[in-house]
DNA sequence: TATCTCCAAACATCAGACATCCAGATAAGC
DNA sequence: GCTTATCTGGATGTCTGATGTTTGGAGATA
């Protein structure tokens, strides 16, 4: 019995879509350039005009791109709205923005590890030391998934919390935030510093306290964050020397 | 010089897009039921079909409709993410949904006004001071537009704060608990006391005192949730009445 | 009853035609 | 010289007919 799967059955349209998508998420179309005419897509692409304008219709639909008639096909200014970028993967464009999102990843995950000390059951409580035992064991052979279980135990303390809404506020801050994240423990001794923060928030929650909880987990964000500050920096004189 | 304003031009599939969207948002066609033929909704909308379908297309690229070969167009079943039927304008479907999103709103809005009171600028305040006269005059007046000021307050605040994300996270939570304050002030004696616990919130702003400015404004939210909870059990009871 | 065959319905795609719209060039009128 | 009319090429908006694929079910068959 070989392993037979569905075949992918993506429309044309979708694929067209898609396409024209990423090359405008990649920069390679900017804001406010026009798009080749309707007719030449249809001869780069192969297609034909009524695939081509169900693509670029759905969009113009999420506001993409902006059809004119007489004139062409636009792409639409970014959005102003951090949320909307966010949301659609994009990047921050400013130090303001990246400290306004870092703030609020700093309110909403403090506040998520004191609503998890006063909420976290027995079953939620096993999953952290689960985790913990993992992220032990993990720095104790080199590190190098540390990590994904930092993110897991992260993630499963934002479960604790029993709020879905503020999983759901915080989970594209995580996503917008995650080489942030990742960057931050490649320098050497930060995992183990991270560890002991990580213990001492599980002690708070294991413990029912949501002021030490919150605290402790505020103290640990703002050292990443300062940790991945200096990387910055440290990047920014390497590239110095380099040019 | 008569005020002449640009026509409107939105185009037929747009058009069609809108109508369909809305017929599926106020339940006229429910998750899962299965649209006309595209024959069928062409000859109702007297549009062509390549019209038709570029309406159709959008709203399956937005995960509104599935388009299946063979089969028909069905309407997607709802998100499950809070936030997206919350950015969709749609409502709440349970009580611990509105609660999970009050419990986000307080603690938003509460760090937000500690912030407020940390970076509020001379100009803030004396916005903030504008907008509390016309509250002022307002209740004196019978309080028919108070409820106006009310939004226009915490609005200013939350501008305070001088951070876009949490402005821009909390936007959509005021949105759908819209009702929830509007409706809350139709009881008597609410505006007067709704009027003090303002007073207490801008006290604390603009003596600078974070911490009294977040307590102010979370239990300020905490009194209109018990306001609203109990109109809620009222009006339940008129119905229990009626029925 | 179970299975197979075949067909009508429905979406996917294409090609062509005509309408409408826009920007720019050119011409006409003052 | 300035405004206005007209033309024109290119681009999108819309419609229609034809063909390809997919699906579910009706009917035939064993």
């Amino acid at each position: 019995m070989s392993t037979l799967k569905p075949v992918s059955r993506v429309t044309l349209a979708e694929q067209v879509a898609e396409q024209i998508s990423s090359q405008i998420a990649e920069g390679r179309w900017k804001p406010g350039d026009k798009l080749p005419s309707e007719a030449e897509l249809c001869g780069t692409l192969r297609i034909g005009r009524s695939t081509l304008r169900e693509a670029l219709k759905s969009l113009a639909f999420v506001g993409m791109v902006q059809m004119r008639p007489g004139e062409g096909t636009y792409v639409i200014e970014e959005s102003r709205l951090l949320i909307d970028r966010i949301m659609a993967r994009g990047s921050l464009k400013t130090d303001k923005e990246l400290q306004d999102v870092g703030e609020a990843r700093l309110i909403l995950e403090g506040e998520i590890a004191a609503l998890a000390a006063e909420r976290a059951e027995p079953e939620d409580l096993e999953r952290l030391e689960s985790i913990m035992r993992e992220m032990t064991r993990s720095l104790e052979s080199g590190g190098s998934d540390y990590v994904d279980f930092d993110v897991e135990f992260h993630l499963a303390i934002s479960q604790c919390a029993k709020n879905q809404m503020l999983y759901e506020l915080l989970s594209p801050i995580r996503g917008v935030l995650a080489e942030w994240i990742s960057k931050s423990q490649e320098l050497p001794g930060i995992q183990e510093n991270a560890h002991r923060q990580h213990i001492k928030i599980l002690a708070a929650i294991h413990s029912r306290n949501p002021e030490k909880a919150r605290h402790a987990m505020k103290t640990h964000l703002r050292t990443c964050e300062k940790t991945f500050n200096l990387l910055g920096r440290l990047v920014e004189s390497k590239d110095l020397v380099e040019a």
